[in-house]
DNA sequence: CTGAAAGCGCTTACAG
DNA sequence: CTGAAAGCGCTTACAG
């Protein structure tokens, strides 16, 4: 059985441990691991080859990491992880390093600066080639005092000079949720919103003069979303249909809902934000401003590879998408 | 604005820089990092500190990996990430590397042996100094030759020797979800598996001598539930209960009763298995075989730490836990 | 086509 | 309490 030959305290194999088993030089073991710069004979090759399969030679990371100055690694902060956003922004980016030859090194910071800010200074101290930060706040002091790494900001509206950031156009998007509500001839489309200042929130009281409907403020998880339901349909003059800031929101208020006994759509049509796997398979599916997660990664991994980044206020906007599902009624 | 002053092409200060800087030689500036293992006078350190802040200094972890061996971090390969049940691993398992001052880079196979064995490869030419491995399949060829690195196999049940696992008695946690449907008096119980084999399917048919009831295997995904319980919930000899392998296809599978007007658990109980975040929100919420991921996660990290692991038949089960909601119809 | 050697940025005995 | 120096394992001009 293979993996009874595990034993401990085997010393990985070197380099210099493969040309001494080949019989030629460290170079030479470098030139056939990259396929150059300098050429090898053949019979050299499969010399050092059969070693390299032999010792069961790895190259040491670190060390051509330290040489070169290129870890080949990319790093991901990101706010949480229990929010399938950010979940899918993970395996997006993870997905689009892998592609290009990086592994990357994701840390979550709970929402919280001061963890966010260490994340960020040991990702820069393990000198990775590109940080991709979801900030906890809108701008972000942490970025700062690693201006040596390409850095750009996702999910993220940073007018500021010199920062590169990647998002959508979360505005417009909660636009278009709202008024597709509003176009099935709901009287009112109350709001189920984050916990601080949101484009989202912006964009539905931007719809009309008047406000349309109640407002409830809460994390964005399930249960926030649960949480801001109970307390937004509990009363009697409750909306006829509500924007939802997130899917995980959306989540908690279909349960909270369920528990009243309203149905979706009939009693209450509900739009969300996100479209993530999740919006897809709930009872009934939810209709959703989808925001465009593989393109964002993609284009966050290009930017911080191929660059311009820092120092340069470049500002990439993706418009979302809405999905029509049954939550809306349609 | 702080974030202003990123600048591009800016080279990363050294610790010959801040030696340089604040009059001391490389050695004093490691002792000060490190806070030791030398003892420096209040006067140098607070010299020092003032360089490493001025010039911004982190400290180049490759160098640092190469020099003492240690790279601290550690590497999580898991089969896929758009799964709860997952996701809620990487996170326990960042929050105990974090806890621990270990980063961690994780790599998702997608279920493909063949990635999951590169990714293998990558990591520990990264100098990881621990491995975690989900393995897509049972017992797994690809962590044969790393066998320099403490690995650790969650969630499988090898009895290999010299291989260290840790996982759920999954095969009593099915028996447990069956016996509780079965103590309500349902008179079938059906299962929705996952494919190839799986102790949970082997508890289910434990349970009686004669099938308890329909089967279908199908992805261990939301879709995978939804087209499994289409196909068994869709004829007219539905059982009246039944058994769903995973979180994620008991959520595909709520949904695929919601559409055939099916109500849970009037018309159909169910219990799962998983007991993530999901099954706390779905309508109604999910009675489910509760997993310890948290725990797992914690032993896991304990284990490629501290060892001993590899060589080592080491073989840790945790019970799981059923959690009693509303799906069984309790 | 191949080898000897420098040097990436650290940490840590060793000497003072 | 501090410094000079070796060496971790690579990659890459440079010389042959």
């Amino acid at each position: 059985m293979s993996v009874g030959r595990q034993q401990p305290g085997k010393r990985a194999a070197t380099q210099a441990d493969v040309a001494r088993y080949a019989g030629v030089s460290g170079a030479v073991v470098s030139y056939v691991v990259h396929n150059g710069p300098r050429p090898v004979s053949p019979e050299t090759a499969a010399r050092v080859r059969e070693a390299i399969r032999v010792l069961g030679y790895r190259p040491n990371a670190s060390a051509a990491a330290l040489r070169t100055g290129s870890s080949k690694l990319l790093g991901l902060v990101l706010p949480e992880f229990d929010n399938s956003i950010w979940a899918d922004l993970a395996v997006a980016v993870s997905d689009c390093a892998n592609a290009r030859g990086y592994d990357l090194i994701t840390a979550s910071s709970g929402g919280d600066v001061t963890l966010e800010q260490q994340h960020i200074q040991s990702l820069s101290g393990r000198q990775v080639e590109g940080l991709l930060v979801t900030c906890v706040e809108m701008i972000d002091p942490a970025i700062d005092g690693v201006a040596d790494i390409p850095t750009v900001l996702l999910n993220v509206f940073s007018d500021a000079p010199g920062v590169t950031s990647i998002g959508v156009d979360a505005r417009q998007g909660a636009i278009d949720g709202v008024e597709h509500l509003l176009s099935h001839g709901y009287d009112t489309v109350g709001l189920i919103a984050h916990r601080g200042i949101d484009l989202r929130e912006e964009g539905w009281r931007q719809v009309r003069e008047a406000p349309l409907g109640p407002i409830e403020r809460d994390a964005s998880t399930r249960q926030g979303g649960y949480d801001a339901a109970r307390r937004m349909f509990g009363s009697p003059d409750r909306p006829r249909s509500v924007f939802v800031c997130s899917d995980m929101q959306a989540v908690g208020c279909l349960r909270a809902l369920w528990e009243l006994g309203l149905r979706v759509p009939d009693d209450v049509a509900i739009v969300s934000f996100d479209g993530t796997v999740d919006s897809r398979f709930t009872a009934p599916p939810l209709t959703a401003v989808q925001q465009p997660i593989a393109t964002m990664a993609r284009i966050a991994v290009d930017l911080v590879l191929d660059g311009p980044v820092n120092g340069v206020h470049h500002r990439v906007v993706e418009p979302t998408h809405l999905v029509i599902r049954e939550s809306c009624g349609c």
